[in-house]
DNA sequence: ACAATACTTAAAGTTGACTTTAACTTTCAT
DNA sequence: ATGAAAGTTAAAGTCAACTTTAAGTATTGT
């Protein structure tokens, strides 16, 4: 068993984010001695790497509460949380292929700044035709420009 | 030239976007006429492409409005934007495999759940012997639970 | 000429996810 | 038994990135 302190350092969070977890709704499962006092498991803790999963997927707090419930609902609910997990699935997939392309493009604004450093102008790099750039470059550099 | 409705509409953002962007220093290219009003050219636009990369990249509006001015100063800064770029790559790379990480929590979940609806319950996934998954997700049951 | 539409600004409001504050209580070590 | 450390709550504050509002000005089509 953890208190809220312990329980934060070992996730890398603050105890008032553990607390407003619990006020939103997100922690029913968490346990109280009699003075009141929140006691962690390591089931509550392994409900605490899933949370945090789901929020780096992107997914709201709000959206997240409505998973634990679906969970504490128990076998009843597993087609839904089926659904929405492959949901997820799927965003996780987009933002990773959004992210990609994103990258080429950093990647091709860093090569255009090698290409005026050495020229000492951003000048060449600029003004350079089709043939003269990286292949991989043309299609980007034409979508900044369309 | 575009007016601001126009751009707006081309970049998929609300007008206030602009402005508020304009306001804020990012836009110290755009030109006005007499009556004050804003006219986007081409390479405002391109401008704003590359603005909307940065973003993408969770850049804040503060760095790229430093970024815009460096960018304003001309070709003595053009190390110091190749090293911003190259920073900048180094962070999408670091989100792009962070995301990967999360995809693949993602899928367990999606097997955890699949297998449960076959079973009923999700007893089934959740009591299985390290030989019984898919081997690709042993270590990511491990990680959740220490 | 004039109505409709789109533009302008400054300022206030919104949202989500926390964080801080204030006043108080519980637990733990000596 | 007592003082420090860590816990508790409710409520207010913060932050970034917009969005909305209000009051007014400019542009465009007939």
């Amino acid at each position: 068993m953890y208190s809220i302190g312990e329980m934060a350092k070992k996730l890398g969070v603050a105890p008032s984010t553990l607390r407003y977890y619990d006020k939103e709704g997100l922690l029913p499962f968490v346990k109280r001695t009699n003075g009141g006092i929140r006691m962690f498991s390591e089931t509550d803790y392994e409900w605490l790497q899933v949370i945090g999963c789901l929020k780096k997927t992107g997914m709201s707090l709000k959206d997240i509460k409505d998973y634990v419930y679906m969970t504490m609902k128990g076998d009843e609910t597993i087609e839904d949380r089926l659904n929405l997990l492959r949901k997820q699935q799927e965003i996780v997939e987009k933002q990773i292929s959004e992210l990609e392309e994103t990258l080429e493009t950093v990647k091709f604004k860093c090569w255009y700044y090698e290409t005026a450093a050495k020229a000492g102008t951003t000048d060449v790099p600029a003004n350079m035709s089709d043939a003269e750039i990286p292949p991989e470059f043309i299609h980007i550099r034409e979508k900044l420009k369309k």
